[in-house]
DNA sequence: TCCAAATCAAGAGCAGTGCTCTCGTTCTTG
DNA sequence: CAAGAACGAGAGCACTGCTCTTGATTTGGA
């Protein structure tokens, strides 16, 4: 209308929204399996082939969806975390990995797309990095934080672990030790073992109160890595009582 | 041909079989989302309706199909428990993971088919209960055979939990304690955590030398269950050094 | 032994999909 | 103001899962 640049600018912005979110409402609904570009688009009372104008393809749509999947989980991880900022590294490190079982249940079929199995012959594009590695890296700050303080893993590597876990840190942490962070990367990956196996439903007919399930295995993920309650004063802590071996 | 009974009989198993081994065949090569039925009976030389005398849906030969891989990643593992029955627990812990792992890598399809997220609207039918609970049972086992040893996890749990586990330990292994139980089966997702990270790339420009940090994780995670090492001789047992904290 | 009933392969057809191409129209920009 | 880019609409292609009907073959009971 009056910025010469703007109009058409500005339609294909917000065209381009609304598809993303009657995509996300889909698959929300259905899965990402039965997202569907027609129907999408006829949603939108718009005819399919337009809508080929902003997603060149069906897989563009669904990386679209994954890099806001993937920010959507982080941007909770890291609410989560800044409303326990002053908190021991312990406590911490359960508030973000709750806050990631919770957005998963929340969002399942978000949750599928970015941690499931991969679509068809799908290969995440490297656009996706940055946002993948959000909650990863506050984890990591945690685990630094808490090396700053106390201690972290210190479980001897064998030789080639080690030099593995060296460029690993170099890339990831070079000042936290390589054991730390091998143990860290690894309670990383178990941490959404344990939320795609209540997810998925491989606990269904094994585990019914599943949120204290949870926090009791983060904690000993935790304890994993060397995270330790703030007070060492005798007995273990009350509560979640995992003080040591 | 002779027999009455037989003839239409034998040929329905060996029709059956027949589409079952292409359907891999192409799961194997393009993955689940891409399995075609009309592509299966297309390159079997029949008609894709015929095929539907044998699988009354898509998703029943899906499902045929992730019986046949439950059980296919039981038997590798079992196998590879069986070659080191003879060892101490933690050995087998391992051997079972490393074997887990091994069979996910040659069929990440089938893989992604089990521990991916479910297909479409698809969940799993109590048919899959059994196949489905192989692995679990091996590592329930091998806890079992070191609890009547030396001793398993002990951490302590939370009232609530400790309530939760004890449901968890009469479903599952009567004769451990629930704080076993409890290490046991987050260990056993935190296992698939660490398959699945690896398979569905997760680690890519992470993790480059896999095969030992999977050892390490997965000897790290018998270590939360309790699992000792046979040999309590001062120095831990070298090799993969983590003997105890 | 014979005949009804069950079983089977085949074909046509329906509704849906991702995607391509073409054709006018509209907006943008030199 | 005119060239050109961007856009929406429509037709069409090749494919999918699935249903229904038709005619042939096998089976099991009278």
């Amino acid at each position: 209308m009056s910025t010469a640049r703007g109009a058409r600018a500005r339609a294909r912005i917000e065209v381009t929204a609304a598809i993303k979110e009657e995509a996300r409402r889909q698959l929300a609904a259905e899965g990402a399996a039965k997202l569907s570009l027609r129907a999408v688009a006829r949603e939108l009372g718009m005819v399919s082939s337009a809508l080929y104008r902003y997603f060149p393809s069906r897989d563009d749509l669904l990386t679209a969806l994954i890099i806001d999947a993937y920010d959507s989980l982080g941007e909770s991880a890291e609410a989560a975390h800044a409303q326990v900022a002053g908190a021991g590294p312990r406590e911490r490190w359960i508030a973000v990995c709750v806050a990631a079982r919770r957005w998963a249940l929340a969002q399942p079929h978000e949750y599928a797309l970015i941690y499931g199995s991969p679509v068809p012959g799908y290969t995440a594009p490297d656009t996706t990095i940055p946002a993948a590695s959000r909650v990863g890296l506050l984890l990591v700050g945690i685990v630094r934080d808490a090396y700053r303080g106390k201690g972290v893993a210190r479980t001897p590597l064998s030789p080639e672990l080690k030099a593995e876990a060296q460029r690993m840190a170099a890339d990831l942490a070079p000042d936290l030790p390589p054991e730390a962070v091998a143990a860290l990367v690894a309670a990383w990956a178990q941490l959404f073992g344990l939320i795609g196996f209540e997810l998925f439903g491989q606990f269904n007919r094994l585990v019914e109160d599943r949120e204290p399930f949870f926090r009791h295995a983060v904690d000993q993920l935790a304890h994993g890595v060397g995270l330790v309650y703030p007070e060492p004063t005798g007995t273990p802590a009350k509560g979640n009582g995992t003080g040591g071996p």
